[in-house]
DNA sequence: GTCAAGCGGATTGTCAGACAATCTTGAAAT
DNA sequence: ATTTCAAGATTGTCTGACAATCCGCTTGAC
């Protein structure tokens, strides 16, 4: 019997690939906001076909990444303010609920993982890198969210956070952010451990209302 | 100077037609959760080519509605009680917010338009026309949620809604539904009516909990 | 000089056809 | 009954094409 039975890799298709390529490129900010995507010159950069890039599109689309316009294609939409608070708002509602009930139900071992997670973030911190705070952070939450026992409730705040990526970088490259946010996370981490669900649900807001707040200050002090 | 001026009706391309169409067939369930969705069949049924069609399905994929598995190809996925329930408990807690806010904010106008939907769905309980049913209700919700104030909780809300609306049909043609939701319904209405946030938070989240148990028991009464 | 009309290039929307890779089904063999 | 294998069906992807639409620029009228 092989050994790697069941394992399968589902084959990657060429549109899975695209798509991942452009949603990291949007997510490091290689595309301005506004700008449009040329899709011969994506299919030429790429090295794919027509069809398949639109498909990728699509996908992107309804991801709420990109907008297509009838008869203009494809570009980078510019998140006003109003729709980031909308998001901030949403997004506060599921990470609230999911830190309540990651506190009540998460097993020791991921509690173990959530710290280590941690651990990193705070050396992301203390570093001047912030694509690496970004991430370390990102993780911090996935693992709340993978734990929150909602599959759900993850999908839809991964959608979100998808959409503000644009201001995370610039937020935590402010002044002593990345400071405040650990010290934020930390004692969302620690309510989560006690398995105090309170807690962990107004530590979590309070993360999120600061979070939002230095969106803001963020999207002020640029042009 | 012309009287439609700025009034230009985006053209529909047949993407988006395609998607509409196939939207459409869903929720009406004229398919089989877990059959398969046969490209060729389709571009003959529509009279579309199959790039363009496979473009709508990667919108339609995005949005959860079909699977595509790689060299398996578009189906209908089967919504297991898991899942569903999951669904239920983001929306309740969408729902709730938007319920509140909407007391808060809603304008004597917009109520007038809320007022009439709620009507309109008691003249259709009280028939046994359970597809009218089913979308005079979803009227209802969908002005809360244009009125509480949140654009992006008013999308993914919709998102959510689509995913069930499986069940939709089914619950509300079980015995007394329709009635005790038209009771559940005219309470939310009173609360927003009232202004009175409180209330219709309370209001709105036993009535989600309420057809998310006569779900569960459609679910279980069929096979 | 300003503004409108119109022309041309660029880009998208859509189609047709093709072919290899993969899956599925049914028959054959053990 | 189970396994093996081959034929058919289906998908993944590409190439090439053409009409419709949009955008910028020139041109011409006032």
């Amino acid at each position: 019997m092989p050994v790697d039975m069941n394992l399968r890799i589902s084959p990657r298709t060429v549109q899975q690939e695209t798509v991942d390529k452009l949603r990291l490129a949007i997510f490091s900010g290689l595309f301005q906001p506004g700008s449009r995507l040329i899709e011969s010159q994506l299919c030429t950069q790429l090295g794919i076909s027509r069809p398949s890039l639109r498909e990728a599109l699509r996908s992107l689309e309804a991801e709420r990444l990109i907008e297509i316009v009838p008869n203009r294609g494809p570009s980078i939409p510019a998140l006003s303010w109003e729709v980031a608070t909308a998001i901030y708002e949403v997004r506060e509602l599921l990470e609230v609920e999911a830190a309540g009930r990651c506190a009540l139900r998460i097993s020791a071992e991921r509690l173990r993982e959530l710290e280590r997670s941690l651990s990193a973030f705070e050396l992301a911190a203390s570093s001047n890198d912030s694509l690496a705070q970004v991430t370390t952070a990102a993780d911090f939450y996935s693992i709340i969210l993978a734990n929150c026992g909602n599959p759900v409730l993850e999908e839809v705040h991964r959608g979100l956070v998808a959409r503000i990526s644009f201001f995370r970088g610039r937020s935590m490259s402010l002044d002593g952010r990345a400071q405040s946010s650990l010290t934020e996370m930390r004692e969302i981490y620690e309510a989560i451990a006690a398995g105090d669900e309170k807690a962990a649900r107004k530590a979590s807001r309070q993360h999120v209302l600061k979070a939002k707040a230095a969106a803001k200050r963020s999207m002020d002090s640029a042009t």
